[in-house]
DNA sequence: AAGATCCGGAACTCCACAGTATCGTATAGA
DNA sequence: TCTATACGATACTGTGGAGTTCCGGATCTT
């Protein structure tokens, strides 16, 4: 094809190529977001190689150019998603643990967890019987998110918010866990109320903080934001 | 085959032909027993037919005889699991909650919960497609667990050790969602010593009590106002 | 322009499994 | 013993998808 379409990915096809031998595969960043795509919509088993091929205007033979099997190029796929805006330099800072909690509650950040919710349910059948598989989702998909709920409450502990008696390795996991709960097996949404929910209701309670109440004289309590 | 396994299943066989028109498929129960058994083990998409008609000692055909689909089958199979033993009449009552949640805690409900959880895992991949599937799954395998937490939870509400303004309904799905995870996508055993670390270190702080340590002062907790 | 390289497309093979059909046999009732 | 019924085993068919091969065309190099 000559031309791309303007909208989707960056004509990134004919860049590389001038280094002579250089000729790597180009179109795999394409092919792997395509496979991700596949794979969130009709989960492994129903994901074709045909699909994702199409899904990414390469051919069949392209992918196997590539990548020796099926599993090999979802394996690749998962461990090369992008991780989403969890960097900890990035992470909001409110002065509270409430409002950094909250402040992660972004249509942007919910929309992203949904969509690798969705992915993570389509590996499921894949991960009992592939355990590199069940590491590189695992990593991929909910760790990072974890590690940004430690990383808050740790602060907050620093700063004397928290008891540092407090089980922080478990209770960073509770909004991961609950969400992926919800989406996977309720198959509920996990909205903004919900997460506010388990805030209120489950983390800071478990936290020694009120809800949605300023406890001690400690102020800054974000906005919700409306 | 002239003669069953003495250990197995009790000869069921020819009990109820004798009805004359009577004859209904007396194996089913052998049937779907074996179609869990595969379904644990190999999930959906890995199941095959022959694999549960072998495990029944049955013929394919005798299958498809009952249920029209590989799909049918399945979702009979779930539907007609047996519950284990959550039964609001049989559970511990110790007189504290923190004493409730850890009598609830035996190698046999382990072990029972840990069996269910393969199951789940085997039928995510059918979640999407088949709405009935999820509901139902969700109704034999999990719903049970949190009612029975919410149950112990509620009473101690009403026998005061706790404050009516807690979350029940969230924090009594705060076990089920934690060894969900822990179990299908961690794969950690979800044994002993983590099911403790979940009471003491997460339910019991945001129900306004200690972990291991009774509370003194059985501070009420205050509701979160607005 | 000529040659080389890579890609997209499509046709092909092979195999596993869903679902069907057939047959021999065990059991129950007469 | 004779018949009927349900079952187990097995052979068979059809289909869908993994993986392979081939070809025409596009792009870059020389």
């Amino acid at each position: 094809m000559t031309q791309l379409e303007p909208g989707a990915v960056a004509d990134s096809t004919a860049v590389e190529t001038k280094l002579g031998r250089k000729r790597d595969h180009t179109r795999d960043p394409e092919i792997l977001a395509a496979a991700l795509e596949v794979l969130a919509e009709t989960g492994f088993d129903g994901m074709t190689i045909d699909m994702v091929a199409t899904r990414a205007k390469a051919g069949k033979a392209t992918l196997y150019r590539r990548w020796p099997s099926k599993n090999e190029l979802v394996i690749d796929a998962v461990a090369c998603m992008k991780l989403g805006d969890l960097d900890q330099a990035r992470l909001p800072d409110t002065g509270t643990l409430r409002g950094d909690l909250v402040a992660m509650i972004k249509p942007r950040s919910i929309e992203d967890a949904e969509k690798k919710m969705q992915i993570m349910a389509g590996l499921m059948s894949m991960l009992s019987a592939t355990p590199e598989m069940a590491h590189a989702a695992n990593n991929a998909i909910v760790k990072p998110r974890a590690e940004a709920n430690r990383f808050l409450m740790q602060r907050a502990v620093d700063r004397g918010e928290i008891s540092p008696a407090c089980d922080i390795d478990t209770l960073c996991l509770v909004t991961p866990s609950m969400a992926a709960y919800r989406t996977l097996i309720e198959r509920k949404p996990v909205d903004r109320d919900f997460l506010i929910t388990l805030i209120d209701g489950v983390l800071l309670p478990a936290l020694g903080l009120r809800g949605d109440a300023d406890p001690a004289g400690r102020g800054k309590v974000a906005p919700p934001a409306s």
